[in-house]
RNA sequence: GCCCAGGUGGCGGAACAGGCAGACGCGCAGGACUUAAAAUCCUGUGGGCCGAUAGGCCCGUGCGGGUUCGAUUCCCGCCCUGGGCACCA
């Protein structure tokens, strides 16, 4: 095998048999492993649960994980009981399709995929407490996922106390008060009024049907989106625009269509503010905060009935403007609404129901892809409840029937969907606010800046003060109420596939209707049967329908076949690390008291609304019934960037089969170049200096087949060049993945960690440059080499430390710990670059600087930093050891580099004494020797003296 | 369209609270070592200009303005890149 050169390199220090010792000895030792420590004070720290894919890692993932062992490694040195646990994320739908693509179980695959990550990980020296390890898929786990599912179909949301309560208390209030003074949230349905008596002679199935409208996890009928290629519905999460093939599976990318269809549903809805209010109390970036402010969509206004001419009938609406009320001259309904036809006059029932089938057989790819919108006069008027106005009803493509109400009061001179509106069809437009410049009749004006007029009592008050008067108006003569309307709608709970948690509810027949029951806690956990062919059919019917024993029960009852989706289980993982053991509970609340909430929560940010909402919802549910303590789970959030690829071109002319160097190309006749293609290089097999590795170029033919009969035509220097090189996502497919293996084993797991966290700032993207590894690997390679001789005996004296020595390593204890502190890793990095330059320029090789300099290194290289400290003789783990203090005084200087600026521009620095007053050291620049040589023959008119800082003299 | 980030050498990036722009690393160039290459070590490295040297000058943090003794940092307007939302009444 051809000698490369990191094997020359390596020979000073053999960092494959240091990093496995180490990793083996942290695994046996289980430095990580620990209980619940009232004498110490808790830090938890947790990676976003990974999705074991069979791809394995590449060097992109572990960005994060390296980060939050850093962090664990230096809280546990500073004392603190850590908590770092890591697990996976088993179940779902990527699971699934993965074991379909390679004709293996799911239950295989999963195995498998999970042992190849555990054996990354300890590769690259990441230590977890592997004694707490949850796997989703796991019946003992996926127990206390049933669990919390039957809690919450046992459970109502009471708004009178603000939390969830169990669903006897409201069969109680039915029992004594009928529907009387109850306040539940119900998403939106209208409770229908009982009295105790009606309530009582209600039979099984009317109650239960009449609760399910309350339960946290309940049944609905809903328009879902089905994806017949995957099989099953998916959350509006999980469904993505694509700009040609429109609504797609994120997974995939297959199309999805709207369908109805009977599912369960969590009441995540009725947490709405909740967590909002939660959002204000959490350190978490800005932008996610907005992100899920917006997706939970909380708007303020009011809930206003008009009567419908001649019927009994009235269209209700949500408005956020009813001030605007004066202002409206039509009503419009989407095409969905249940009075569209049915308010419809005679003899214009036919258009409008063509309409209305046009509208509902158009793809959802073109309904919201065409910026003109469609309309259709009913023939209908409602009646303007103040004025007694007739106002036009329009069934309208761009009311949506899914939010509000479904209609609205159209508004053209305040709004710019009903002005579009209101100009193509005609419908006229009126003012109700008047500022400087305002001309509804050019365009609508939305701001809420200006006076009202034409409105009535309303008249001359500004906007706030006309929202707030028109609500106490409409509430005065029973026209309306005060609302408030959330965007979130709840969340979609069931899956049409196999590889989930099955839902631990049974269907008993009653009087020829089957109802849904909780299964007894006891016969928990419903465990997944097994299933040779477990394939979805294309059809809503799930593949556990197929399983005729298995749902049909010895009682007559059938069992749920729909599953949970993927993120049941990772709603509430990071509670069970906490307790992982525990067969009573999910977590036992003393546990979670002293745990939680989670201190740093680190992962990517495209989990923003969907997995960090959900954990909070069910977090809060789980507060409610008393198993958690805290309100919010992750105090911290930190969103870490993604490492980006570099994709390697070459020029490739397929027809003669031949590879061009860069620098080939120039010379090749017309017709040879006009062939030529751009062709991605794997980036595995580009050398040092960012060229073709020609000599491993028949291990590239051998591995990547594409390649197999080209020639490679380097130029006359011997070297092959790329065409072009660019900065694209890591991507299998675009052969610029690395795998962190490859990486350990050329410079090591302490080089690879360091480089990883040098790279930038860890919030932000940036690429993977494969030779900017080197400076890591120098870095360590070249601390070894001072620690420890040739004979591999360590280099130490106990020589005491000069002051310029103690200045140095205290600063950079100070530096290092509050820069880890905040996660800038790579300026934590470079502080200790600089100083282990200082150290090399003073020439120490004393204890007393040499060990705080080790132990700063120790979470980024752990490695070598474990094994220099065995080598001095320490039989524990130098992650025992304590972190270094950074002293006051040693971080103070004596004398302070005064740069002296004259107009702002620096031309010179003094050095001078820190205790220098400001007068002092005014007077000293004033008369120094260069000072004048700038100020000559010029009027000097201010001096500024910032103390620590600059000087600066303004002349003229 | 709206909201949120961000734009600094050849590259990744640094500059903590408005005070020396370019730390640290990569790359590149020159030199040492070597038969040679790699590795290693040393030196230089934002651009332009003057100067034999020492040294000095000018321009520079996306663009245009502003505030300030002083702006990568604050304010106003614009351009570009990335992310999110997208008929939400």
């Amino acid at each position: 095998m051809h000698k490369t050169n990191w094997q020359v390199m390596a020979q000073d220090f053999m960092h494959g048999e240091i990093d496995k010792k180490w990793q083996d000895w942290w695994e046996k030792e289980k430095i990580f492993h620990v209980t619940e420590d009232p004498s110490k004070q808790k830090f938890y720290v947790l990676d976003m649960f990974p999705y074991p894919s069979g791809a394995g890692l590449h060097v992109g993932h572990p960005l994060g994980y390296i980060a939050t062992d850093v962090v664990a490694r230096f809280k546990k040195m500073q004392g603190f009981n850590v908590l770092h646990p890591m697990g996976f994320d088993a179940f779902g739908l990527p699971a699934e399709q993965y074991a379909i693509q390679t004709g293996k179980h799911p239950a295989e695959t999963t195995k498998e995929n999970i042992a190849r990550y555990k054996q990354q990980m300890k590769k690259i020296g990441l230590v977890y407490d592997w004694d707490r390890e949850v796997i989703t898929s796991d019946p003992k786990y996926y127990k206390w996922t049933q669990w919390i599912f039957l809690k919450m179909y046992k459970s109502w949301y009471n708004k009178k106390t603000d939390k969830a309560e169990p669903i006897e208390t409201l069969v109680g209030h039915l029992e004594k008060h009928g529907t009387e003074g109850l306040d539940a949230w119900t998403s939106g349905w209208e409770i229908s009024e009982l009295t105790p008596e009606q309530w009582q002679n209600m039979t099984l199935a009317e109650k239960e049907e009449f609760l399910m409208h309350f339960r946290l996890a309940f049944l609905d009928e809903a328009e879902v989106n089905w994806c017949p290629a995957l099989g099953t519905v998916l959350a509006n999460e999980e469904v993505v625009w694509d700009e040609e093939k429109g609504l797609v599976s994120e997974r995939g990318g297959f199309p999805v269509e709207r369908r109805p269809l009977k599912q369960w549903f969590l009441r995540i809805t009725a947490y709405a503010e909740r967590l909002l209010k939660g959002l204000e109390e959490i350190d978490w970036r800005e932008s996610i905060k907005e992100m899920q402010r917006h997706w939970i969509g909380k708007s303020e206004g009011a809930l206003i009935n008009f009567p419908i001419e001649n019927r009994s009938e009235s269209i209700k609406v949500f408005t956020t403007r009813p001030d605007t009320i004066f202002g409206v001259t039509f009503m419009v309904l989407a095409p969905e609404h249940p009075l569209a036809l049915e308010i419809t006059t005679e003899d214009r029932k036919k258009e409008v129901e063509e309409f209305i089938n046009r509208i509902k057989n158009q793809p959802e790819i073109e309904r919201l892809s065409e910026k003109d919108m469609k309309g259709i006069f009913t023939g209908a008027y409602a009646i303007h409840p103040f004025t007694g106005e007739k106002l036009p009803i329009w069934l309208g493509d761009y009311v949506l029937m899914h939010y509000g109400t479904g209609a609205i009061m159209a508004v053209p001179g305040h709004d710019k969907r009903d002005w579009k509106f209101a100009k193509k069809y005609g419908l006229p437009i009126k003012k109700v606010i008047d500022a400087p410049g305002v001309d509804v009749e050019k365009e609508a004006y939305e701001e809420k800046e200006g006076v009202l007029v034409n409105s009535d009592f309303l008249n001359g008050l500004t906007v706030p003060e006309a929202i707030e008067k028109a609500i106490q108006e409409i509430e005065k003569r029973g026209l309306g109420k005060r609302h408030i309307q959330y965007r979130m709608r709840d969340f979609l709970f069931s899956r049409q596939r196999y590889w989930g948690e099955p839902i631990p509810i049974v269907y008993r027949n009653i009087d020829g209707k089957w109802i849904p029951f909780p299964v007894d806690e006891s016969q928990l956990p419903i465990e997944l049967p097994y299933m040779e062919d477990f394939k979805p059919t294309g059809s809503p019917e799930p593949p556990l329908a197929r399983l005729k024993d298995w749902v049909e029960l010895p009682d007559g009852s059938r069992r749920e076949t729909n599953t949970m989706p993927g993120w049941a289980g990772s709603n509430w993982y990071y509670l069970r690390y906490m307790d992982p053991h525990n067969d009573q509970l999910p977590v036992s609340p003393e546990k979670e008291r002293y745990w939680g909430p989670v201190d740093l929560y680190v992962g990517g940010a495209e989990h923003a609304t969907a997995h960090l909402i959900y954990a909070r919802f069910v977090n809060k549910f789980l507060k409610d019934i008393g198993i958690v303590t805290h309100e919010e789970p992750f105090q911290k959030l930190f969103n870490q960037g993604m490492i980006q690829g570099q994709t390697h071109f070459i020029w490739v002319d397929w027809d003669e089969k031949k590879a061009y160097s860069s620098g080939k190309v120039e010379s090749l006749p017309e017709e040879v170049r006009k062939r030529l293609l751009k062709v991605r290089f794997p980036i595995k097999y580009v050398d040092q200096h960012g060229n073709v590795d020609l000599s491993r170029i028949e291990e590239m033919k051998r591995e990547f087949v594409q390649f197999k009969d080209l020639e490679f035509i380097p130029d006359d220097d011997g070297i092959f060049r790329f065409a072009e090189k660019a900065i694209e996502k890591m991507s299998k497919s675009y052969l610029n993945v690395l795998n962190p293996d490859d990486v350990i084993e050329q410079y090591g797991a302490d080089a690879f960690r360091v480089y990883e966290m040098f790279l930038g700032p860890l919030d932000e993207h940036k690429p993977w440059d494969t030779r900017g590894i080197m400076g890591a690997y120098r870095f360590v390679r070249n601390i070894w080499n001072w620690y420890v001789d040739k004979e591999g005996k360590p280099i130490l004296t106990d020589e005491q430390p000069t002051e310029e020595e103690l200045k140095i390593i205290h600063k950079a204890i100070d530096r290092v710990t509050r820069d880890i502190e905040s996660l800038a890793m790579n300026t934590a990095i470079s502080t200790l670059m600089t100083t282990f330059n200082e150290i090399k320029r003073l020439g120490t090789h004393k204890k007393s600087i040499l060990e705080p300099f080790l132990k700063l290194l120790s979470p980024f290289a752990p490695h070598i930093a474990e094994e220099i400290w065995h080598l001095w003789g320490n039989k524990d783990s130098i992650f025992n050891a304590p972190w270094p203090q950074a002293e006051e005084k040693y971080l103070k200087e004596d004398t302070v580099e005064y740069p002296v600026a004259i107009n702002g521009k620096k031309r010179f620095v003094l050095q001078l004494p820190t205790s220098w007053s400001r007068e002092q050291i005014e007077e000293f620049v004033l008369n120094h020797e260069k000072t004048k040589k700038y100020t000559e023959g010029k009027e000097i008119k201010k001096i500024i003296v910032v103390p620590g800082k600059i000087v600066n003299i303004v002349v003229k």
